[in-house]
DNA sequence: AATCCTGGAGTTTTT
DNA sequence: CTCCAGGATT
């Protein structure tokens, strides 16, 4: 929908590339949608054209407007641990230590950025004194955050509102660079977004949304998909149309996600057809464990792709959490299946990565203390914690960051000679560094960076094995291969950076005419970094590896995308619906999560479901999922269920069972 | 300051 | 089962 528009308003409306902006969610998505343009616009000229998530747009309104918004151009992006490290390090203050008070208040304090309310704007509303103390705790973590000269990712979106919101002039420049926006999977955009779009579309209403309020599946993130039904009363004029035919899937799968969907309520209606015909039954494959589980998949996909002459890359295994894929992995791995995974924080939640990713925030914002507490003693350099007190007191009284402290003048007074001394050298070996960077040399600086730390040294040292660490080490590279990448001029790597490349070229004319915002994005070490904070770089480098190889992603992560064959891992109560939303009485959003997996399916769609699986070291018996009694019994070809009858039927026996066993034990 | 040990806690989903 | 923080030991 949005790809076609885009064409339609350039080819037919004759809007220039660098004027419409379109914005999604995932960063896979955008790059699905940049791909999408690309091949429809071909003859046209797409330069300059704007596809990416919000918070990179976030980032782009940011980053042109420091200045007025008071910020050094090389703030750190806080990503969501190094944010609950900091906000574990203001509590702690407070020596208070429940358990998940951290995670209520980050999200707490998260939910209040998304609704665009400041510290000042709840300092009053606070109810009890618990209250109280999160409000104080918000005023101080944006106190820290803008010390440490850093933004966190809810920053992204409510800065630039705030900046849209209260500089006419500023507003007036983003409103003339972007005269058409689009944005997809609208049902997903919470306030502080919304209020973003209506700020750069104004009262011009050069608007195009596309949403499903069926797929709403971010409500955790503070997404209202009553933002669709606003739009009706904020934008006079608007016209709502309806897309209920399907040009992906079989009427089969489209049946039976019609049918599961209307468990829930909606704001819209519809029904969804396709004139695909009716298609392969879904399959429903009961096994005995989770090892039987990916082992049938990862049979299924050998043997499938030799009847079906397809390619491993039409194949997706979806996963309700993160961690599902791990034994996924191992099967396929053994079976000689070529898989990309997607997303997952695993990457970046590395301790070897978090300490590089560290060392690169310090070199390019001395003033992100969370980064330099991560490393300043990662390799060993005696710098402990009473060195580290003293050097923290000091940059207290004097107002600075730590890494500031090191070269004030007093503080050789306040520290043994020779801690001071180690201080000192690894200030002066980081603005070393940081010249090497200024001058242009900036890979060469991080690649001495990291020979320097004997980083390879340190992590055989700290390995149980020479293969970990070498493992370990390849992590590494994989990421200076991205920096590397990342800071490559435009247009040598790959076919679609080349039109990024003629892009640049066809914007600096147009950068006279669109006062100063240039599209054209920089490919400084900066830039690159916050690329990195921002989870893009790295996906899209591994994207490019990926050429014939199964999918496995979580179900969150599919949503936009398509497949010919699909298989959904874990279909079972307690995984999908996920046991906290049972419990939090959320079963709407996982019966849509269901929705968004079984419709990005074209041809045919696989249920997986264990009978028991292992977690947290004991066997748990599992029960199929509510949502697959849901599903049109005709439609269905069950496998492997116990003398074939109903599975659903089999598992409350074997759950009956159960409670009398316990209720033996009682 | 570094290392080893123990116990406890934890697995939604993304930028 | 795995990852962590915090404590005790070297």
């Amino acid at each position: 929908m949005i790809t076609r528009k885009i064409a339609y308003l350039i080819q037919a409306c004759g809007y220039r590339a660098h004027h419409i902006a379109a914005v999604t969610f995932t960063n896979k998505a955008a790059r699905e949608m940049k791909q999408r343009v690309g091949s429809l616009l071909q003859g046209s000229p797409s330069r300059g054209l704007t596809v990416c998530t919000f918070h990179h747009l976030g980032l782009k309104i940011i980053q042109r407007e420091a200045q007025a918004l008071g910020r050094k151009s090389g703030f750190s992006i806080f990503d969501d641990q190094d944010s609950k490290a900091l906000l574990k390090d203001l509590l702690l203050d407070h020596s208070d230590a429940a358990a998940n008070l951290v995670d209520i208040c980050q999200q707490q304090i998260s939910n209040w950025k998304n609704s665009c309310l400041s510290p000042a704007a709840v300092v009053g509303t606070a109810e009890s004194p618990q209250e109280e103390r999160i409000v104080e705790l918000y005023r101080r973590y944006e106190q820290a955050l803008t010390s440490y000269n850093a933004v966190d990712f809810d920053d992204l979106i409510t800065l630039p509102v705030q900046l849209l919101e209260s500089n006419e002039q500023v507003r007036e420049r983003w409103q003339n660079k972007i005269r058409y926006l689009l944005v997809d999977e609208y049902q997903d955009t919470n306030t502080s977004q919304y209020r973003l779009v209506q700020l750069i579309v104004g009262n011009r209403g050069k608007l195009t949304v596309v949403g499903d309020d069926d797929q709403s599946i971010y409500s955790w993130r503070g997404a209202n998909p009553e933002n669709l039904v606003q739009l009706e009363a904020d934008f006079m004029g608007l016209k709502v149309v309806k897309l209920e035919q399907n040009y992906r899937s079989t009427n089969r799968i489209l049946r039976a996600a019609n049918t599961l969907i209307d468990n829930n309520p909606h704001i819209y209606d519809k029904k969804l057809w396709s004139e695909k015909g009716l298609g392969d039954t879904i399959q429903v494959v009961q096994v005995s464990n989770e090892e039987a589980e990916t082992e049938r998949i990862a049979n299924q996909i050998i043997e499938q792709k030799l009847q079906r002459g397809a390619r491993f890359k039409d194949f997706a295994v979806l996963v309700r959490s993160n961690h599902q894929s791990r034994l996924l992995e191992l099967k396929l791995q053994a079976k000689q299946v070529p898989y990309h995974l997607t997303g997952g924080t695993s990457f970046f939640a590395r301790g070897e990565i978090k300490d590089i990713m560290g060392y690169l925030r310090v070199l390019v914002n001395p003033d992100d203390d969370s980064a330099f507490l991560r490393i300043v003693n990662v390799p060993r350099r005696k710098i402990g914690i009473s060195t580290l007190e003293t050097l923290g007191q000091y940059s207290t009284e004097r107002n600075c960051s730590l890494f500031a402290a090191i070269g004030e003048l007093g503080l050789q007074q306040r520290m043994p000679e020779a801690n001071y001394t180690r201080l000192q050298k690894l200030g002066d070996w980081f603005k070393a560094l940081q010249r090497r960077v200024d001058n242009g040399y900036a890979m060469q600086a991080v690649r001495e960076m990291v020979d320097d730390i004997d980083y390879l040294g340190w992590l055989h040292q700290n390995s149980s094995s020479t293969a970990v660490a070498e493992r370990r080490m390849e992590n590494v590279h994989f990421l200076l291969t991205s920096v590397a990448k990342g800071l490559l001029p435009k247009g040598s790597s790959t076919a679609s950076r080349e039109t990024d490349d003629e892009e640049a070229l066809a914007d600096r004319s147009a950068i006279v005419e669109d006062e100063d915002i240039e599209d054209e994005e920089q490919s400084s070490l900066e830039e690159v970094i916050k690329k990195l904070l921002l989870r893009d770089l790295l996906d899209q480098q591994s994207e490019e590896q990926a050429d014939d190889k199964a999918q496995i992603m979580t179900l969150h992560a599919s949503k936009g995308l398509e497949f010919p064959h699909v298989f959904i891992m874990g279909f079972e109560e307690d995984t999908l619906p996920h046991r906290n939303s049972v419990e939090d009485d959320n079963i709407e959003e996982e019966r849509r999560l269901a929705y968004v997996g079984i419709t990005r399916a074209q041809q045919t769609l696989t249920l997986t479901i264990a009978r028991q699986r292992k977690q947290f070291g004991e066997m748990l018996q599992c029960q199929p999922s509510r949502f697959l009694e849901e599903l049109p019994a005709e439609d269905l070809h069950r496998n492997g269920f116990s003398d074939g009858d109903d599975g659903a039927a089999n598992a409350v026996k074997a759950k009956q069972t159960l409670d009398s066993l316990k209720g033996l034990f009682d």
